[in-house]
DNA sequence: TTAAATTTAATTGTGTACAATTTATCTGAT
DNA sequence: ATCAGATAAATTGTACACAATTAAATTTAA
């Protein structure tokens, strides 16, 4: 009988990931309800708070989502004030993504968070430098 | 007017970690296509796997899902033949999740898998494995 | 120049995730 | 012995995530 020591769950590198990620989801959630928004909803407006405007194409390519997740997303953000969805004069097909003035107020209210996230990751500093050094490493050199 | 660095998406943690995790579970899509299993469903069954018999309160621990993810997976992976659910005669309210004959010979269509995901990450095995000892640091440190 | 190919969002359908609630069963303290 | 609390799974409702398709607008090439 085989042993397939390599399917087992803790020798991949899969596993970790996708547990790690929802698990640092679930610990913005409660800092995120105060906003009235989704983990969803809020790297999209990092996005916007970075951009101010922003098609829904290079929205898409910032976050790696594509229009069947973002479409919901940027009408629940619209009918929260947060952003307007407005055709392109040059170019019907394309949507332009604004930050309104309420949009850009939330910023104020969410900065605290990075801070709040960090106090509690119980890991040293150099740590998670090396982890998110990797984690770009992996992104950059594994995606497309 | 605040610069608010640290919401820059590229400074978190959390935005590679949930970007890298579904590049990883893209890239094992047409891998898993081939045995009719989803991701989750993927690593239900390294968990079934490596224990033969499971409740499904014990599955959800190794998986960190809860019953309203797990209800419906093990429900599809039974009507493909692959476990059996049935409660426990000691205690009404478990349920038992038992690999079957079909289940177990999707290992051996399974073992491939590990070594063509493997290939498909450019990245150096010292790197990867340091990845892969912080991400369970990172596991360890912060959940519960 | 106009028909074919491409591009962009939106839509549709399937499958998670997870909070909150419900239902059934079991345990323990009186 | 019984019932209050605990436990386990299922259910309900919301929100992604993404493949595949559709629809509309634009670009390109014969």
């Amino acid at each position: 009988m085989a042993n397939y020591e390599q399917l087992r769950l803790r020798n991949q590198l899969c596993f970790p990931l996708y547990v790690c990620s929802k698990e640092v989801v679930r610990k913005y959630k409660p800092l995120l309800d105060e906003l009235d928004l989704t983990y969803t909803q809020y790297i999209t407006m990092m996005a916007m708070w970075e951009h101010q405007q922003l098609s829904a194409k290079e929205l898409g390519n910032i976050l790696y989502l594509d229009s069947g997740t973002l479409t919901p997303v940027l009408k629940t953000l619209e009918k929260k004030g947060f952003v307007e969805r407005q055709r392109s004069k040059d170019d019907e097909r394309s949507l332009i993504i604004s930050l309104t003035p309420e949009g850009s107020d939330l910023q104020d209210r969410a900065a605290h968070i990075p801070e709040a996230i960090g106090k509690c990751i119980d890991m040293d500093l150099e740590d998670l430098q090396t982890l998110h050094r990797l984690l770009h490493k992996f992104m950059d050199t594994s995606i497309k």
